[in-house]
RNA sequence: GGGUCGGUGCCCGAGUGGUUAAUGGGGGCGGACUGUAAAUCCGCUGGCUCUGCCUACGUUGGUUCAAAUCCAACCCGACCCA
């Protein structure tokens, strides 16, 4: 199970080489995730290696979460088109600190000698030189450039900043600094985790096994999920908006996400494929959130179609913070349901606009007072709703 | 450092003095349809105190009644040369 559900690759030796590594081993093994703190949420992306580390965990073993606050000043070039925007180390610290809380909902944070959490500032700010140089040498402009991304890049005549070509070295030397005997990553990781072989081996040390995990696609069904595709769900997303969602998850990959993301049997799913849309919306809504919101924003997302229901997952909007009177195109803004008052007025135009299911059709529609409002459900579309109180 | 080409809206990419908020495509959004989606069709896609006003074509100045389009300087990228 663990060396077959939802790995691509584990090299060298397959999935028969962990089998031996788990058998053979007289302690428990350091099992290395790395995430780069780039963004601040994480993603059903990052679920899939999460999940694979709490079965390593859940076996006994050391999960080691690196944190790359150093690495994620860089920005990983792979699978870029373009050189990441460099970060400020504050946005870093902010991101990292999210992390760690979004972790905690998949990982064992309990159990002693289970967890690891490093931040590879720790051991890489403070790389002279002399030990750079030495990273560097491991290494040739031909090899970084095979890399794809690189590669690609270079044959379009696309910038390729020297720096970048720090990067896979730095995360292969978190493998070295963290004595890694297994390294989890995304099938895009493939020459990363490579590297950390390559340097393991030059510091003397055996080199660790790589398990590629698949990469999640997005929403779209087409891209790998990533918050700059707007493919995605994100691990803190509230239980209504997240299971609103995955109820819609295209049919072509419904398997995958049962597969990848829950431990329910492939096997087992129920025949109808809504019936499987709901059973995965329930169960990682349960999973991330807890039962009772699960049904609740089950609940709700039936009643949603249903005129006049009464909605306790809907997102409020308290009423106090808006001065009155104000024009409809105003309140859409006010409350996110629109981004400018200009977006609002297309919209309304477009009929999408729903108050308390009548179709709004003027734009100089105001409301005096908060009164008006009280508990009104404003819609926006089929998926933007909020509800006044 | 030198030479050549280039920098346009979320992205790609037209446009080389005047119906240009800027053709087209992608993406996104909305409507219809449906099994929620996908596919398809239609519409929208800078902002605002919206029959008008403001801001935009790397940056800053300049020429002109009028500039994304001409000129100058600067910044940035690619390629070639050193």
């Amino acid at each position: 199970m663990i060396a077959t559900r939802g790995v691509v690759e584990i090299f060298p030796g397959g999935a028969t080489a962990l089998k031996d590594l788990l058998a053979k081993t007289t302690r428990p093994l350091r099992v290395k995730l790395g995430v780069d703190p780039t963004r601040p949420d994480l993603h059903l992306g990052h679920l899939v290696a999460l999940n694979k580390l709490r079965q390593f965990q859940d076996l006994g073993h050391t999960a080691v979460l690196i944190i790359g606050d150093f690495t994620a000043l860089i920005g990983d070039p792979t699978g870029r088109s373009e050189a990441r925007p460099r970060l400020t180390p504050a946005e870093v610290a902010t991101n990292a600190a999210t992390y760690l809380e979004q972790a905690k909902k998949v990982l064992d944070f309990e159990t002693p000698g289970r967890l690891e959490v490093h931040h590879n500032s720790t051991w890489l700010a403070g790389l002279d030189l002399g030990k750079i140089t030495d990273l560097l040498a491991s290494m040739t402009v031909q090899q970084m450039l095979a890399k794809e991304g690189f590669r690609e890049r270079y044959n379009q005549q696309q910038p390729i900043y020297l720096h970048e070509f720090l990067y896979p070295l730095m995360q292969g030397y978190d493998s070295v600094a963290i004595r890694a005997d297994i390294e989890l990553g995304g099938t895009d990781q493939k020459f990363n985790l490579g590297v950390g072989r390559d340097l393991q081996l030059r510091d003397g040390q055996i080199p660790q096994l790589c398990l590629l995990v698949p990469l999640l696609v997005g929403l779209d069904g087409v891209k790998k999920m990533s918050k700059s595709s707007g493919n995605y769900i994100g691990i803190t997303e509230p239980a209504f908006a997240m299971y609103q969602k995955l109820q819609k998850v295209p049919d072509s990959l419904i398997e995958s996400y049962f597969s990848l993301l829950t431990t329910i049997d492939v096997n087992q799913l129920p025949s109808e494929s809504r019936e499987r849309q709901r059973k995965l919306a329930f169960t990682i809504t349960e999973l991330l959130h807890d039962t009772q919101s699960a049904d609740q924003a089950a609940k709700d997302g039936l009643a949603l179609n249903q005129a006049g229901a009464k909605l306790a997952t809907i997102p409020e909007f308290d009423l106090t913070t808006i001065q009155f009177p104000i024009l409809i195109t105003q309140l859409l803004k006010a409350t996110n349901l629109c981004a400018t008052t200009s977006d609002a007025r297309r919209l309304i135009q477009q009929n999408a606009v729903r108050f308390n299911d009548g179709l709004v059709t003027d734009l100089n529609l105001s409301f005096t007072d908060a009164q008006e409002l009280k508990e009104a459900i404003i819609r926006v579309g089929k998926q933007k709703v909020v509800r006044f109180i």
